[in-house]
DNA sequence: TGAATAATGGCCT
DNA sequence: AGGCCATTATTCA
């Protein structure tokens, strides 16, 4: 099974990829299992003021779902997309994945 | 409450 | 250079 090393070391060697997005992928990383972040938190820790900036990474990610984008929510708490999908079945199974995580507003 | 809008910054064409 | 974006804070009715 791939480990979350094995993960950031596949980040860490994508080299097409941008800076900010290696960034952004290796904070989320650091989100631990049952504990979601919103995109301007995230944003926050990596040093960018821009919400938006963080989800169009995010929606680019070419690491999903190994990168966990599911941990990701808005400020009100909802769900916005996950595997580049704003609407759908997946939204559904994102928040059904956070629940089996233990996470709850 | 909810709709509209400005702020904001990285990236794609 | 211009415009898009899986945002957010603010403003107004």
């Amino acid at each position: 099974m791939e480990t979350q090393n094995d993960i950031r070391q596949r980040v860490l060697t994508s080299t097409h990829i941008t800076d900010f997005q290696r960034r952004v992928y290796l904070e989320l990383l650091n989100v631990p299992r049952g504990e979601a972040i919103t995109y301007g938190e995230l944003a926050r820790r990596i040093g960018c003021r821009s919400a938006q900036a963080v989800g169009q990474a995010l929606r680019r990610n070419p690491f999903a779902p190994e990168v966990p984008c599911h941990r990701v929510i808005a400020a009100d708490g909802s769900l916005c997309g996950f595997c580049g999908q704003r609407e759908g079945d997946m939204i559904e199974k994102k928040q059904k994945m956070l629940e089996e995580e233990g996470f709850h507003q």
